[in-house]
DNA sequence: TAATAAAATGCAAGAGCTTACATTTCTATT
DNA sequence: AATAGAAATGTAAGCTCTTGCATTTTATTA
């Protein structure tokens, strides 16, 4: 503990092994290239000195990483940190490590983040939702590092991506709302600026409005940050200033349990009263109670199709091709028809 | 796209703005040794070619990495997702980036996740939980890199922890459920072999029972993998095997949330029927119906210390202190008397 | 204005690894 | 046993930065 002991280095195992550097270096790298009695000495002498590859220097050398960088908006939310399991996994089935940062939706991290990431030697990234600044897919460009979006989906955008079109599921779902008889809607959201996510799903609401010859400025807005109390206070906001609303459209699932929650503190009725709406369809929205009436985001397939596609293109330079994904309406018990 | 252009290097940006490589370097990392005119030049030549440090180089040449690893079982589980944030949140404070890798709860690929890490030049490690060989903590010794223990806490052990003593605190949990006059138990746990916190809280219970002169040996335990449904089958399972138990002592919340749903199901009142406690207090807990007795962890205490302890230790070598945090008792409604 | 100290910059030696190419050691064949 | 060809190993350059020390520029003082 008190000697200062300086990390074995690749020299180190060489000498120890008595061979040089380039042969302890293929045993690590190509080990069929190297004799098996040879490679039984190296081994023991890394063994005996706990030795660990630099990567830093492994990275310069080889020019390669074999690490791909994820950048979600907060791991505190369960469908960032589900999706990212699955890509971590497929990453990992092929030999890759991720490395993750989060942004807690804060423009100036992520493109922080994204600059750490890439000097890093991210050789891809996965990102969330395609809105940043050009400046940021300029600089990408500038270190030749391959960017999937995921999370979205959006055909007018020549960026690949691997999601699903949050505003054509949110339309699906408002669609049905508005058959069951409902008319005065409202919707509990996050932050549209810095969120295309939460942007789309408002956008697929009022595209049913419309459709359905509903004025989308009926639509009642409130916006908040993410977290159950939050759902709550807003639902509250709501009921207040729109008291004839029959139909609460939430953001995600989260907000949507706080609003349930306060609903029934309140005294009204779900669904009778009112119907709440979630997005997501996380573990909660089948734990609340009336269970949650949400959309079905496909999570894992994304993240694992991210992966994966992130690999083919790295691996064998495949171009990656957009894929959408379908977001099923999963029909529980917070929603029925509307009141009288 | 077409031309092969290599990603700029310090040298391109030197070039570009007609000054040596080191002053380069120091306006990056020193910016106030180097004269506002000159500062000025090179900044405009980074930006214009959208140059960004590889870390790698950097690394190795000025031997720091200001990179913290942290090594959980897995993000798909909320309560390591939470405190990983606040762990992120306090490093990304003092400049710090963090490093995530997950392990499935398998010990090979924690080990070789540990690694990874320190190849990548981690300064210091967050680990989950003591148990793991003793060949990794000489490999961390030997690679001098310093290892916080976090998510539990045991004082006979000499690594430093910041946690909790997950079992004093089911323990106290187990001696509030005996009172209420349960005399046949059962607890829902998950693998116990490479998972000490969960052999902490068995032991927990068993203590309590020994000490209300019950035999230990008459828990009923059912092991099972982390998931709602699988708490379910389990609870299925006790309830089979065991008739007569009246409180089920869940692992989690998560798989205590899957025994309530399964209790439900199966025509158990919760609580007059079976008792059913979790672990944890994640909001799940909170949502659920009837609402989850369990025990409270300080998640992002936990992160947010564990941070703030590395950093002072990288930072002013100063050792880190053990930290036992309180885990406090959390009454809700899935505990009752035990019926008759 | 000259002399001196302080500030700014440059030079060049590493940091630990990979890999093209050169060299040595085997294996198999005649 | 000699030799070609293959397999194994070694040599050394280069990957991109930081930093101690040397040098140049600028500011300060007499």
């Amino acid at each position: 503990m008190s000697k200062e002991q300086p990390t074995p280095t690749l020299q180190d195992v060489a000498t120890a092994a008595k061979v040089s550097t380039a042969t302890v270096s293929r045993c690590l790298n190509f080990p069929d290239q190297v004799k098996e009695k040879t490679r039984t000495k190296v081994l023991k002498a890394i063994k005996m000195l706990s030795y660990s590859p630099n990567f830093g220097a492994r990275a310069m050398a080889s020019r390669r990483t074999d690490t791909i960088g994820a950048i979600i908006p907060t791991m505190g939310n369960a469908i960032f940190a589900r999706g990212l399991q699955a890509f971590q996994d497929e990453l990992h089935l092929h030999g890759f490590t991720m490395l993750v940062a989060s942004t807690s939706y804060r423009e100036d991290i992520e493109e922080e983040q994204i600059r750490a990431l890439v000097g890093r030697g991210a050789d891809a990234l996965l990102l969330i939702g395609h809105a940043r600044s050009p400046e940021i897919y300029r600089f990408l460009e500038a270190q030749a590092v391959p960017a999937l979006v995921t999370w979205a989906f959006d055909t007018n955008l020549s960026r690949p991506s691997i999601g699903f079109d949050n505003q054509k599921a949110m339309c699906r779902m408002a669609k049905k709302v508005i058959d069951l008889g409902h008319r005065n809607l409202a919707l509990v959201s996050a932050e549209t600026i810095l969120n295309d996510r939460a942007k789309a799903r408002q956008l697929g609401i009022e595209d049913a409005m419309v459709a359905a010859n509903l004025c989308a400025k009926t639509l009642h807005i409130v916006k908040t940050t993410y977290g159950i109390e939050e759902g709550a206070t807003a639902f509250e906001q709501v009921m207040k200033a729109a008291p004839q609303t029959t139909a609460v459209f939430c953001g995600n699932d989260v907000l949507a349990v706080g609003a349930l929650r306060r609903a029934r503190e309140l005294g009204f009725k779900v669904p009778q009263d009112v119907s709440i709406i979630g997005f997501d369809d996380i573990e909660l929205a089948e734990i609340a109670y009336p269970a949650l009436t949400t959309v079905h985001v496909p999570h894992r397939e994304m993240g694992r199709r991210a992966g994966a596609a992130l690999i083919k293109l790295l691996n064998e330079g495949t171009q990656i091709e957009a894929v959408e994904l379908e977001a099923s309406l999963v029909f529980r018990d917070t929603l029925a028809p509307a009141r009288n």
